[in-house]
DNA sequence: TTGCAGAGTTAGGGGTGGCTAACTATATTA
DNA sequence: TAATATAGTTAGCCACCCCTAACTCTGCAA
């Protein structure tokens, strides 16, 4: 009688449910070869991972059909998307990575982060974008310290 | 002719060179039997990786011998373990996540970082500890906002 | 010096996840 | 409707990284 209240993904497979996840946004369907091209992997692969997927009941997956996402699916891919867009925020935003660069690391680190870390990254940028000093936001008041101190 | 100026490491064979990097601090040595309980894997596995990482040229490593690091080796075991306390301040000191948590969290997103991030980090650490507004820093200060925000 | 406990290694296996090559299904279009 | 291009699948391979079981080495104690 095991339930299986939380199913555990492997930082790959995640990275698929978030692909389909945005591919199906506004209308779209989740195409194999957009998922290959997205993720930059073959469409064997992506076969692979929809089969998986299918099997641990996060997507709706038929042999030559297109794949989207289960209520299951949804909900891991829109957490998966969500810490990824924070982490974004904050290397980019924040820090003032460029974009390129704050999407790459966000997207390696998006895996990493538990559900306590991305509540309190969250209000953290939350707070950081209400509080204002002389004026001036923690951002700015940041970037100007980065300006001066790298060299 | 090939040079390789920068060796690639998984993450899991940077884990092993922070180990050992931590194990060998202050006169202590390498032993595969302290390696592996410091990760939580079996001696085997370590065999393993001291192999691939003698061969790689980041550890001297000997059958039956203490592993100690090469110059190479110490240079990204003292990066990823850089990246680590980094993030463990910002999780746990920062962000104010319990010690435990903020340290696996770290363990996990340190590979993720690259030195663009992990410069901008740290500078940003930097100036948190720097910044006062009304006599509070601003760990001070969101950890009132957390509080306040968390119901 | 011998023998034994504990440390270290080897052999073999499993899971994941990527790839290419070759095959099959689908869909478009003439 | 039949040919063909494109999408998708299958099969087989490799790399990584972990495991257990069984063997070997080393150092210490009797």
């Amino acid at each position: 009688m095991a339930v299986k209240v939380v199913e555990k993904l492997s930082a790959s497979l995640e990275d698929y449910l978030e692909a389909i996840y945005h591919l199906t946004e506004g209308a779209g369907v989740g195409r194999s070869k957009d998922i290959a091209e997205r993720m930059k992997v073959s469409r064997a692969s992506v076969t692979g991972a929809l089969k998986t997927l299918s099997e641990k009941g996060m997507v709706h997956y038929k042999p030559y059909g297109y794949a989207t996402l289960t209520e299951k699916g949804e909900q891991i891919a829109r957490r998966v998307a969500g810490r990824h867009e924070i982490l974004t925020r904050f290397f980019g935003g924040l820090l003032g990575a460029e974009p390129a660069t704050a999407q790459a690391a966000a997207c390696r680190a998006e895996h990493a982060l538990g559900p306590e870390i991305t509540a309190r990254l969250m209000a953290f940028m939350e707070f950081v974008s209400k509080t204002q000093d002389d004026g001036q936001d923690i951002t700015k008041q940041f970037q100007q310290y980065w300006k001066r101190v790298r060299s």
